[in-house]
Parts: C-alpha cells; sequence; structure tokens
DNA sequence: GGCGCTTGCCTAACGCATTTAGGTATGCGC
DNA sequence: GCGCATACCTAAATGCGTTAGGCAAGCGCC
C-alpha cells in the first residue's frame, strides 16, 4: 500500500475544495479520507479531529480572502478602493462558495486573532482613510460597510436575489454607489 | 407507559426553545426525544425525519418574525418604519439567535414561497413607501435594507463588534440614521 | 362496562460518521 | 543493507439517523 503523503495542509486545500463542490456543511472527515483514496482513521495522525479539520479550512480561506483584498487595495483610495475591496469579497464568495461559508465559523477568540481576522479588520478601515471621517463614525462606518458586504454576499448566495428583472449586479453598483455618497457625506472636509 | 401527547407542532416549538439554548446546529432529532423523555422512534410518528424538523423551526421562526415586524409596521411610516422594522430583526436575533440560525436555512422554492417569505419581502418594501422611491432603485434599496440588516445582526451575534468602546447600539443607531439619510436624497421628491 | 380499532410509543436492527487504541510496513538516514 | 520513525492500517466503541414491525392505551360504539 504506497504512502499518500497526507499533511495537514494537503488536507485542509482538499477540504477546501470539497467545500466548494458539494458544500462546508458537508466537508466530513469521511469524504476526504476516501478523496485521498485512504481510511478514515489515518487523516487523525494530520488533524486532531472534525472541528479542527473546519477551523483550518476557516483560517485558509480567511488568509486567501485577505491576500486578494491586500492585492485589491494596494495603489486605490477612495471609491476605487472601496469598489475593488467589495468587489474581492463579492467574487470571492461566488468562486469558493464552500470556503466562504466556511470563514463565516465561529472561532474563538484566540484561534480568530492569531489568524487574518486582524487583517481584514485594518484593511476595511483603510478604505476610510480616503473618506477622512472621525471618530467614533469611523467605527460605525467600517460596521456600516462589513454589514452591506457580508449581507449582500450572503443574500444573493441564498438566493434571494433570483426570480427578479433586476439583476443582482445592478444592485450591487448601486448599493456601493450609495456607500461611496453616504461616506463623503460624513466626511470632516 | 403514559402517552405524551407528541405533535408536529409541539416538537417545532420544543425544537426552536432547543435551538435558543445550545445552537441551531445542535438541534437533533435525539436531544429532542430526550427533552420529551421518549425514545428517539416515536418522533418519525410526528415529523418526516431531521431535514424536516429544521425545517418546520425555519418556518416557524420566518413566521414570528414577520408577525413581530407585522405589529412594528402597524401606524409608522418613514424612518419611523425603518428603524421599528430594524429593531424586530435585531431584537429577534438577540432574543432568540437559535431561531433567527434557523430562519437563514436553504429551503426549497416552494417551501419557502408557501411560508412567510413573501411577507418579509412585501413588508420590507412597504418601507420604502414613505420615501417614494422609483423602480429599478425601489429594488436596489429593498436588497441594500435587507443586506444592512441581515449583516449586521449576523457580525453582531457571531461577536464581531465586541472588544472596542464603541457600542454595538451606537453604530446601528448610526446605520439607521445613515440609511434614512440616503433613501430621502434618492426620492423622487 | 366490555369490544374493537386507531395510533402513539416501543424494541430491534442497520447504515454511516467520529474517534481511539494498537498493529504493520514503508522508506529515509546511516 | 539496516534500523527507526511514522504513514497508514485494522478493529472496535460511540452516537445520530432511519426504518420495520409490535404492543397497548384510550377513544368510539354498543
Amino acid at each position: 500500500m504506497p504512502r499518500v503523503g497526507l499533511t495537514a495542509e494537503r488536507l485542509t486545500r482538499a477540504g477546501a475544495e470539497l467545500a466548494d463542490e458539494v458544500g462546508f456543511a458537508q466537508v466530513t472527515v469521511s469524504a476526504l479520507a476516501e478523496r485521498f483514496g485512504v481510511k478514515v482513521a489515518s487523516l487523525y495522525s494530520h488533524v486532531r479531529n472534525s472541528q479542527d479539520l473546519k477551523t483550518r479550512i476557516a483560517l485558509l480561506a480567511l488568509e486567501e480572502l485577505a491576500d486578494r483584498a491586500a492585492e485589491a487595495l494596494a495603489g486605490r483610495a477612495g471609491k476605487d478602493a472601496l469598489v475593488a475591496f467589495a468587489n474581492v469579497y463579492r467574487t470571492y464568495a461566488r468562486e469558493h462558495p464552500g470556503r466562504y461559508a466556511a470563514a463565516q465559523l465561529r472561532l474563538d477568540p484566540e484561534t480568530a486573532a492569531a489568524g487574518a481576522g486582524v487583517r481584514h479588520a485594518q484593511m476595511t478601515r483603510a478604505i476610510l482613510r480616503g473618506y477622512d471621517i472621525p471618530e467614533p463614525d469611523q467605527t460605525h462606518a467600517v460596521r456600516l460597510l462589513g454589514s452591506v458586504f457580508h449581507g449582500y454576499v450572503s443574500l444573493e448566495l441564498a438566493g434571494g436575489f433570483d426570480h427578479t428583472p433586476v439583476t443582482a449586479e445592478a444592485s450591487w453598483t448601486w448599493a456601493l454607489d450609495s456607500l461611496d455618497a453616504l461616506l463623503r457625506e460624513r466626511s470632516a472636509s
């Protein structure tokens, strides 16, 4: 019986792919073992348990998202940065629905802090630099942006925007235009 | 062995309570049977399977939410209606986190259409009557409102707004003020 | 009050996922 | 070519979901 060469990272990546294919909730130790042509128990040498595996996938997704967002933000400011950043989230969720669902996993605070969570917070705040909004409004604005991005993407992914002549694209653009106008309104200048 | 008097409705209500106590994901046929002091198989006379049970809980939550929202909207218009409606969602999610999670369950289209989903859509649109927004902007606005409500509540419930001096309350009020201003801006008048 | 019938709840059994304990053999370093 | 670490295995326990079939509770009827 040849050695497959499992590692925690390979399992995590394969788990992420599996999540995109069949949904994060359907990611199971058994399914992953089958995908590698290996017995279930073998995975427990590399991953503590099912929860550990899911946490790793969540952290991978958060990392990937943060990387994409950082690249999108580079060299942009103002509305340009806002739109680019927002589109990273939306595109990632559409391309990788399973990973996006994984990123929503409730992590215990230390795990979240150790991961890319901090980078996300910093980047959202960075967008607002172009709008020059004083505290505490800046924190309010960070939360509003996060809510709109996450809320819109969730509802769209859940199919909430189907069955209407008005496209999800158009509403997305409208929402971003509105947010931009709103932030300019709240600017200190 | 005395008859307990199980019905689908009693199971659904108990399931909803259980969801609020331990989380929707932890609502299981076994746990529910134990709560009634009854063997697991007995539930299958009243509920088709685990999925059916979860669907019933989701529909109950959607119904309750719609009822509360309808009551909040009665006799209100404009920003008053907006704030009241938004607070119904937020308060419900805080009081009944398990039920709120249940309401997010992916339902097949016919089930969703038969339930309270339509009422929710109609009520969100009703809020906008006070702002007199023409189509297609009205649809865009409906989606933006839904995104903010759902997104904010989700993030707050996930603990995303802890660990800062700025309270979640203040940001919520700020967000609603901003939405009101934005909608007045887009009004046809 | 006794009779039968519906049906609420039961026991028994199977399938599948998770997890642990302990065995085997592979292939790297010497 | 040898030894050792360890990658992967078998075996077995546990727990949840689900189905099939049985017993008796309590209602309706006389």
